[in-house]
DNA sequence: TTCATAGTTGACTATTTAGTCTAATGAGTT
DNA sequence: AACTCATTAGACTAAATAGTCAACTATGAA
């Protein structure tokens, strides 16, 4: 069997804080390896360039990160409330953040899709994957919440790309004004996109 | 006097455009000056660094965008009617790059800002305050829209905000995909946000 | 016509970076 | 205990990149 080791995973944990808290452009492979411990002849072994490696850890991220939506989401809770957890949890992992490495973060796969759609078209195209993953969340909760009639919105897809729009985009104002105060307004926009007459009562 | 010149105005140009059409850490000093026709010692002789030339170039970008501005806001237009030109003009300028460059280009403010935040702190605050000046367009012609009556919106403000992060994200989404429909709901979403029934035709 | 000076040139250095290669190492298998 | 092979070490090359410098050039002013 040889060897085993974790330093593949180690790259992919490194190149995602790396990437995040800085950017793509600016992560050089000398750097990933140095924050995972392992040394560039290892990297080379495991992944062909900086753009596989990157592939690679947004994948895993994503799907870990799909388990934690799957539960937010849960269709055993009312649809507006999973809105309104998920605009919650959103705020507080951005402020975690903010706490954890002194800056506002935002979404990765924002941010790295804005930084290299125009030179690194596998990753674009993976990126824009993920992002029409998440908009599944959304519109399967806006459909239910029609069906139930606690909002009038026939046009479920439609809604879902609207408010995905709005919300990558205060993520991303959060990350630009390295402050958490625009997400405050998350689930109060959310709402009046959809119509909403009482929102149900915010956490934050 | 000694010699005039304009190789500051050339540095400036060509930066946005690599920026734009690529990234700000992909772009390199030397790709600067080949394109703007410019030798090293000179791009030195006018600024000491990239994040240099990059925050002199946005800043005259964006005093050249707000003549444009200040034309489709003009307050001799009826204010959902700027909000409408606005948006076509947009998706226009987005399709005439499209079919420039080959790629949906978004708005290089928000792309930089997202990309360098967390490195350049000095270009971060200078977007920061380029976006708070876009915003108030849309403030004005929001308060204005209340004035008249068209709209219930006595919080210009936060509206504005919303509809900001709004158009960004879905400029970003449209750059990422490369493709321009996402810009063709804009309108649509922000007469949704403001609550207007029936809003001006689109001449899109 | 000369002069001061804004701007230009290109060669030069030092560093960073990507990527390669070969010999060593060690965990499990037999 | 010997063996296998996944993994590691780290030195090495080549290229890209940032930044410097001193000599040169052209322009408008006097």
């Amino acid at each position: 069997m040889g060897r085993v080791s974790n330093a593949k995973e180690r790259l992919m944990e490194a190149v995602l804080e790396l990437i995040w808290t800085g950017s793509y452009g600016n992560t050089t492979i000398d750097q990933i390896c140095e924050k995972a411990g392992v040394k560039k002849g290892s990297f080379y072994y495991f992944f062909a360039s900086k753009a596989d490696l990157a592939a690679a850890a947004f994948r895993l991220n994503w799907r870990l990160k799909r388990a934690e939506m799957d539960s937010i989401f849960s269709a055993a809770v009312p649809p507006l409330e999973r809105l309104q957890r998920y605009c919650d949890f959103s705020y507080h992992f951005q402020s975690e953040m903010k706490s954890k490495y002194g800056r506002v973060l935002g979404c990765p796969l924002f941010a790295l899709g804005s930084e290299v759609c125009t030179q690194e078209d596998r990753l674009r195209r993976q990126i824009q994957e993920m992002l029409a993953d998440k908009c599944k969340y959304l519109e399967s909760a806006i459909r239910d919440a029609h069906a139930s009639g606690a909002i009038h919105a026939p046009d479920a897809e439609a809604k879902a790309r609207m408010i995905l729009a709005y919300y990558e985009g205060l993520l991303t104002q959060a990350r630009i004004q390295n402050d958490v105060k625009p997400l405050r307004e998350t689930a109060r926009g959310i709402f009046a996109m959809l119509g909403v007459k009482a929102s149900p009562a915010a956490t934050v």
